[in-house]
DNA sequence: GTATTCTGTGGAAATGCTTCCATAGTTCCA
DNA sequence: TGGAACTATGGAAGCATTTCCACAGAATAC
């Protein structure tokens, strides 16, 4: 049916493991011959079987990326990253996308074992400790994106720092009253962000001598629906918030449009602040802290290429920076008593 | 190294056929027999190598997916009907994403002679003729979506009707002159929608009794730049449009933004129609043709499914409807004499 | 009581490659 | 000139499965 080697080693009147060798562009073959099993391969459009060669080699040519709500836009820019690399690198993409916990742990529990893949990334999501073991025994090279195990390479952003900066630059346009709006942290999934972002709020705060008030805090799901609801508490509020941070851009969107069903305008009655940068605050001309999003799925994957060749390598923890970017959702608050 | 099934038949006892058969189901195993093999299969953590069974399966449990630039929200979108069907179904995804010429041209190629996935769904992009025989020969099952070729199933939308109805639309609201911002009709890939939303355009108008002005027509990018480039040129007419119909919402973002920038009032003094109905169109109340893109994917994956069990069925073209959702970019135009 | 069918089961063959070992031919050096 | 050291090559073994054929033993039929 298909041509094999075999074929090809008939037509050229060589052994087949000349016409491997040819293949693997081995040097251990006269040119006279290579030319003769390359014109054959020619003749026959040979292409070799890449499901044989994995069998023999041990290695697929494929990586897994596994990847929650991949449609959210933050997951798209990351795995944009992942994708531009893998194919450079020659590597195809598998893409798993998981939307609850049996799927989660189904993927953490299968994948190791099955050859399926040479690597695997593993964005916004941490393996539950349990699996673990099932990663370090099958030695399939792992890294993680966005998400943290202290025995896995991971990539963060250093959410702390990042949700810090964004407190103070509010404190310092005067603000004093700032509603957060913060992701579930043990939702579906387990994203410590959430809890980093929250430690750096406390610490602006703390810093700036301003107590935290639980109600000012809201937490809700990290897409717009949650940044609507949760801006409608925060707003709702005796004593309202004069800015909103956001822990996504996608909730600060439906801050956004909280303040704009309420008749209030943004930035003069109420500052908003993103988190994520995604294409859509420079649509909305949000202010927000930008993470660099294409770039953590490119370092992921140089990670773990590097985790390919050398199994060995201990894990390291590496955290990127977020960068304000200033646009123009934010402004100073009215003076409540001058009014 | 690995557990194989011949650790598993040695520890139960028993052949190593017995404990493919296990595996495979098969009815012909004595139940005292299956427990005993099942019972080893747990002890031993035993997965059966997906690579070693493709090799004599023939199959490879892997579906391809081919899609341009795979970030556009549009692509995203009938991505998410692709991937919500292939996990529901147990197939995994092969992303490749092309974003050339010849990135497109390869994975036309190679793809139907390298066994690597059971069949092929191809988004937005016709392959070329020169490559329909290797689908052909290679029997690699293949349904287009939102791309036709009549050797090859095709799921696309009514693109004459939409435009067409879009147009119409606009020429009831009172409109008379209407710039078109249409997507490249020859770019980097044949976008015969393109071609298709331009006659429904002529169509549209021709009924009305109005004359296509050349001058009316821009063709840009698919993407927000496009659109603002192409509104800005349309917008600086002597006589500039009324209204502008933009061949995705992306670009009537960016015509939104030329808007903007200019000053102009939507939907007082310019009114905007999009194509596609991205999320995005809703967060900017803009008026759209939508696309039923999820369903495209879905859809897709169906046709695919059917045409895998059943090699010989003819191919077939499905067009699916557009719809107008009606929101707030669009008004009657000042009528400039009384002015 | 023998011939026939059926039911489980074991294991060889096959899948299409790579790798390794053996070997024939060639070159080199003393 | 005789062996040592290379070089190029052929092909068997191995990769982890499935599938198929053969066969033993049990059940059934006559």
């Amino acid at each position: 049916m298909a041509t094999t080697i075999y074929d090809v080693a008939k037509l050229a009147g060589v052994g087949l493991g000349t016409v491997s060798r040819v293949l693997n562009n081995s040097p251990a073959v006269r040119d006279s011959t290579r030319q003769r099993v390359q014109a054959a391969i020619r003749q026959l459009d040979y292409t070799p079987d890449p499901i044989a060669r994995s069998m023999t080699r041990g290695r697929t040519g494929t990586l897994a990326v596994i990847i929650p709500f991949f449609t959210r836009p933050f997951s798209i820019e990351v795995l944009r990253g992942i994708e531009a690399s893998t194919s450079r690198l020659g590597f195809e993409l598998v893409v798993y996308n998981i939307e609850n916990d049996a799927q989660r742990d189904d993927c953490f529990r299968r994948l190791p074992m099955s050859r399926k893949a040479d690597g695997l990334l593993v964005v916004s999501v941490s393996p539950k400790d349990v699996f673990i073991p099932n990663f370090a025994q099958a030695q399939l090279p792992t890294i993680l994106v966005d998400a943290y195990n202290p025995s896995i390479t991971s990539v963060v952003v250093n959410n702390v720092d990042g949700s810090y900066a964004a407190m103070k630059y509010l404190l310092e346009k005067g603000h004093r009253r700032i509603g957060f709006i913060n992701g579930q942290i043990e939702g579906n999934f387990k994203f410590n962000q959430a809890n980093d972002r929250l430690i750096g709020v406390h610490r602006a705060l703390g810093e700036a001598g301003i107590n935290f008030e639980p109600e000012l805090m809201e937490i809700g799901s990290w897409d717009r629906q949650g940044g609507r609801l949760a801006s409608q508490r925060l707003l709702n509020l005796k004593n309202p918030p004069t800015a909103i941070f956001a822990a996504s851009d996608v909730q600060a969107l439906g801050t956004l449009e909280t303040a704009k069903a309420m008749k209030l305008s943004v930035p003069r009655d109420l500052s908003i602040m993103g988190f994520d940068g995604i294409e859509l605050s420079e649509w909305l001309e949000l202010t927000t802290m930008q993470q660099p999003m294409y770039h953590m799925g490119e370092l992921g994957m140089a990670l773990l290429m590097e985790q390919i060749e050398n199994p060995q390598k201990p894990p390291e923890l590496i955290r990127l920076n977020t960068e304000l970017v200033e646009r123009s959702t934010i402004g100073s608050p009215k003076i409540r008593n001058e009014q």
